[in-house]
DNA sequence: CTGAAAGCGCTTACAG
DNA sequence: CTGAAAGCGCTTACAG
């Protein structure tokens, strides 16, 4: 009877509260008359109140239009349930799928999150160690290369208590105490190579990140692996550094097309730069995959509608998102305790149509 | 002379401080000998304080490598530093585009965002009431239409202050209260249907977005005022709706396709649609421009390597996230005082290849 | 189960 | 120019 009353709260009452100005802790406690400690344990913990005061302050809450203070809450109990990713580019759309995956993880968890979009490899550890301090934020999820200089100083936070994750990224041993997922890059970019073999490639290059990025060191690692072990050499200048975009990947293209042993085939480090790379092929009246054969890294949405529809290696983009955002709460949550260990998940081939056999 | 000593705080001191947790501000006044409210002074408004006793309060900052806990002082000061996106798609590069001109504006301001992405079209009232409470942040931009529900929320919040400004989205009469910065969406669709009657279509057909969503309204009625002045007649199922996906737009293209009256042109409401258009077309069989010709909108960075290139309307995306947040930051600063009228930023028609004249 | 009280780290009138 | 003090809105031992 008392119940129902209370989840009938006239209508009018919410919109009433709507135009209201900020009500405090203080007032619903005042209303009902209660002390604002068992209004705050009603909120946080209603099993340590009794049913009866619990439903005279619900209905309080209800009246006044009550809700508390965030910035109050995060003050005092020194969190703030925000955390940092740091990405080397917001406009890739493998990494917006990816923060799909952090986004859906995060929301479950109650936590924002803030994007810091920059090239952690090229940061003074000064600088890095203001973007850390400016941001208050409760844990740090990066999906972006370290330079040496910024692990030392990302050490040192994560000493002090500001739990530290890595995602997509190979972890070089410096970085092994904190946990990561990512796949296995060095076997993808391998087994990708090894496909355009199996084609009858002989003549492979490959477009790759800068030289600063690990993981573009570990695709890098796994062609060349993979073109040693076939007994194919790699001519110079048939590796070409793009930035990971269309416009680098196309400046390199152009480098590959003018070479005098020129490839029949071109791995991309990642597929914004495939797109990149067939356009300017195909600028050369050259066509994707007669002339040239292109696979791709990433699998974006778009791999699927280039023309010719790319051959890459498909990664769980959002997957990795969900789990790094997950690996973080837990470390936010358990502290370092939490285990370190590296998460791989797989990767997979998707043969599309930009891969055939050689013409010559 | 003590200037110089100053700037010469040995590295060592700054690591050290680096290994030290948290130090508050009373820590820094007792190094330095002063209250803490002088210490408070050196940091917000230094030239309240002699130079002298500012020399030895950063001395002490630095000894001690203290920072302000920003926790508290969001407290404090009431204000978060953090607003809030809301945005239909993350994933839609005309997006990222726009995001990345507001996140330069709030990097230059001092500000952290959030982002939101919700079709706020589709939530209920109190949903978005839940959503904005949830998020303690100073300002929030809207680049995502609204229902008239919403609209009445965020009316009531804004009267309580919580500043909002409106991006992209064309603006319907209950929102004019607040400020917005976007493209004429109907003058830049009728421009891009009137090119396409210009080289000689006369079977037109749209592809749009949900019918909820304004800004898309918008675009079908520049399309749907072109036709007419033009006395072009649109049949039936010449205007589908896509989501503003690319997926979304196949299935809309598969009807186009099986019309009995079969359009020679698409104008499609945004980039991604286009697209998964031109997919679509060349799955029938069929070529771009020489069968079918294809007008997009925003000149997203891909419009440029599609097969052909991709004739649309150049949108100014950062300029118009840039101006957006500096829009907002007025309002944050300056109240419900600041203007709040429409800021209308010049679109452009970029002719690139996906349009050709009518084989019939 | 509940209340009185301390305290989180800052900022800012208010005196002096 | 500087300091002592109040207070922002909460949460959480600590008594009772």
């Amino acid at each position: 009877m008392k119940q129902d009353l209370n989840d009938t709260v006239p209508q009018q009452e919410a919109a009433e509260a709507e135009d209201m100005p900020d009500v405090s802790i203080k007032e619903v406690a005042r209303l009902a008359d209660v002390s604002i400690a068992t209004v705050s344990r009603c909120i946080n913990n209603p099993e340590k109140v009794t049913a009866k005061t619990r439903l005279k302050v619900q209905d309080a809450i209800r009246q006044t239009g009550y809700s508390p203070n965030t910035l109050a809450q995060s003050f005092r109990r020194g969190r703030t349930n925000i955390v940092m990713v740091v990405l080397p580019s917001v406009g890739d759309p493998f990494f917006t799928a990816v923060m799909r995956g952090i986004r859906a993880a995060a929301k479950a968890k109650g936590y924002s999150v803030v994007i810091e979009e920059t090239q952690l490899n090229t940061m003074t550890a000064d600088e890095i160690g203001a973007m850390l301090v400016s941001n208050q934020t409760d844990g740090i999820i990066l999906l972006a290369s370290m330079s040496p200089f910024g692990t030392e100083v990302l050490s040192a936070k994560s000493k002090r208590r500001l739990p530290i994750v890595i995602g997509c990224e190979t972890v070089s041993p410096d970085l092994a105490d904190f946990p990561s997922v990512h796949i296995d890059n060095i076997a993808a970019a391998k087994e990708a190579t090894n496909y355009l073999i199996s084609q009858g490639h002989q003549r492979i290059a490959m477009v790759c990140g800068q030289a600063s990025s690990l993981l573009t060191k570990d695709r890098e690692f796994g062609y060349r692996a993979a073109m040693k072990q076939a007994d194919l050499s790699i001519e110079d200048g048939w590796v070409v550094e793009g930035d990971l975009t269309i416009a680098g990947a196309r400046k390199a293209t152009r480098n590959l097309m003018n070479h005098g042993n020129r490839p029949t085939a071109i791995f991309c480090a990642n597929d914004e730069m495939a797109i990149g790379c067939i356009h300017e092929i195909k600028s050369y009246g050259l066509r994707v995959p007669r002339d040239i054969s292109i696979v791709g890294f990433d699998d974006i949405r778009y791999a699927e509608v280039t023309d010719p529809p790319l051959t890459t290696i498909s990664q769980p983009a959002e997957e990795i998102g969900e789990r790094v955002m997950y690996r973080l709460c837990r470390r936010i949550e358990a502290g370092n305790g939490a285990s370190s260990s590296p998460e791989i998940v797989p990767h997979k081939l998707v043969i599309r149509q930009s891969v055939a056999k050689p013409a010559s």
